[in-house]
RNA sequence: GCCCCGGUGGUCUAGCGGUUAGGACGCCUCCCUUUCAAGGAGGAAAUCGCGGGUUCGAAUCCCGUCCGGGGUACCA
């Protein structure tokens, strides 16, 4: 039978990180066995529905290099794919009515303010909080068909065992056991009428044929009662997968204070799609070999859940900056050119610089880069090439180019500080600008370096160091950047003598 | 409280009875070099949470214990 994997988030809120990756291992699984990836909404609690979150679930996915067979956007063999549609469609009632029928499923009529009680007097008497039996689980039919005739709001809950243990096979954890008498009895269907999670979920999943539930760990301990209701209604049971969570740097749970949570505020920072996916999926994942570096088609061909690792893992920002900067390094010059362009015109680029302290310089760089594009620049790719291997994310190449574009870069102050105040600096600047008007072209690479070499000897200085560094302020206002014979030839003769000018007024 | 899950350098991990405990990020040193990167070569860093067993031999198997996390909702 064919591999049927499904992601199934609610939409309650931005996916996170740990969340994308849970429905990259299903990407991958589906992938490595030429099954097929399915999502669907869980969208069954009302009160909790953020308008929006769909298509930011959708985004987040796409934005990671994901894609599905099956789901609310393209629709598929197994439509509806929101929960509440599926609901409306009426694709539960024959389920729970066989439940209630074979008295595996009851109904309950306890009003909320009763079930707190409940649970106060169990936690004063240190016992078990839950369900574990009610008014309602024994009640003779005569008061259930009362308590309706009335018009009583109530609720269907799954009747557990409480004398048998529940066993979960766990691709990850292997053989878990759970004592039955441990597991209170969960509501199926709400008061509203609405599915919960617990019966909505496995019915779906049967009814679209999934055969492994990979899922985060905290529906580890509910486990039971989702293998309880398979059992009872006699489908077969899928393979349950339960991956770990991602924490932050103090092991705590991700959130604000470790930095970007959203899953798309990694590519509003300027994280390439490849390297996002490719650092999360090894948090939890390793291939068995030293592997580390890999395409979503080399994670597909060596992904099973059987290699999955059972412990938490700590999101470590500082190899996610290694893991992008490699693959921005590894780009051919017009995917790179587009990846950059893009990111720079991207509105939600804007929104997120908009909120950071950095993000002004950020935003001014990358301003200059669209520009020059439109205005056709030819500096653009050479500028781009050249920034590439210093640079770490999209971001990173406003203010890295800058110095190309701006009609005078802002002279950094420490470096004028150290580099202008020799004597042989005046007569450089006015060496090299006499030079550059002699040349009725833009000069080349070569030729910048043959005449700034040969300054060493007719100023005297000794060694390059000296010409070098003087003049990379002047061209740059930094004294970091890429070979200064490179950027000099790309920034052409007029330019060059733009800034020499400007120099020339600041010398110490 | 009860029930589960987890525990290898700071971090991500390999390991599945015999290894000098391997790799990667980060950190340090050196090389390359006009700077910064990138790249190359080295280095520091793990008594495998702890304590008992089993075994000739344990990170690997068993028991206990501690710590961390999750669940204990008409939320998912």
């Amino acid at each position: 039978m064919s591999v049927r994997v499904r992601y199934a988030p609610s939409p309650t809120g931005s996916p996170h990180v740990g969340n994308v990756r849970t429905a990259l291992f299903d990407y991958l699984l589906a992938r490595r066995f030429g099954g097929q990836f399915i999502i669907r909404l869980e969208d069954t609690d009302r009160t909790r529905f953020i308008e929006g979150c769909e298509e930011e679930i959708l985004e987040s996915l796409r934005y990671i290099g994901i894609t599905w067979d099956e789901g609310p956007d393209v629709g598929g063999p197994n439509a509806p794919y929101r929960q509440s549609e599926r609901k409306e469609a009426g694709l539960y009632e024959p389920v729970i009515k066989q439940l209630l029928e074979s008295g595996h499923a009851y109904y309950a009529f306890e009003t909320s303010e009763e079930l707190t009680e409940m649970r106060e007097f169990q936690q004063i008497n240190k016992q078990p909080t839950g369900y574990f039996g009610g008014n309602w689980r024994d009640a003779a039919p005569e008061k259930v068909a009362a308590a309706q005739a009335e018009g009583k709001p109530g609720v269907i809950r799954l009747r557990m065992p409480r004398d048998q243990r529940l066993v979960i096979q766990d691709a990850v954890r292997g053989r878990v056991e759970i004592d039955g008498s441990t597991q209170d009895d969960p509501v199926l269907i709400k008061a509203d009428g609405m599915p919960t999670y617990h019966f909505a979920a496995m019915v779906d999943d049967h009814l679209m044929g999934i055969t492994h539930v990979i899922r985060g760990e905290e529906w580890i301990s509910s486990a039971p009662k989702h293998v309880w209701l398979y059992e009872v209604l006699g489908w077969e049971q899928p393979m349950w997968v339960h991956v770990p969570v991602i924490n932050g740097k103090d092991g705590k749970k991700l959130s604000k204070r470790h930095g970007d949570t959203r899953c798309l505020d990694y590519r509003d920072a300027g994280y390439v799609p490849g390297a996002l996916a490719n650092f999360i999926a090894l948090i939890g994942w390793a291939p068995g070999d030293d592997r580390e570096l890999m395409s979503m088609e080399e994670m597909s061909s060596l992904f099973s859940v059987e290699s999955l690792n059972g412990s938490p893992g700590i999101f470590d920002p500082d190899k996610l900056i290694w893991m992008n900067g490699h693959y921005l390094r590894a780009m051919d010059a017009a995917t790179l050119r587009q990846m950059v362009l893009d990111y720079a015109k991207r509105p939600s680029t804007h929104a997120y610089w908009n909120e950071r302290e950095e993000g002004a310089a950020m935003l001014a760089g990358l301003k200059l880069l669209v520009d020059a594009e439109a205005a056709g620049d030819p500096r653009l790719d050479a500028a781009l090439r050249l920034e590439q291997e210093r640079v770490t994310t999209l971001a990173e190449f406003g203010p890295a180019c800058a110095f190309f574009f701006a009609p005078q870069p802002e002279l950094d102050e420490k470096a004028v500080e150290k580099w202008f105040g020799e004597a042989h600096v005046a007569p450089l600047f006015a060496n090299l600008d006499q030079w550059l008007s002699e040349q009725g072209e833009n000069p080349t690479q070569a030729e910048i370096e043959a005449f700034l070499k040969a300054q060493v000897d007719v100023l005297g200085v000794g060694k390059l160091g000296p010409i070098v560094h003087p003049t990379r302020v002047a061209m740059t206002g930094r004294t970091y950047g890429p070979g200064l014979w490179e950027l000099m030839e790309v920034l052409g003769r007029d330019r060059m003598r733009e800034r020499i000018a400007h120099a020339q007024t600041q010398l110490r």
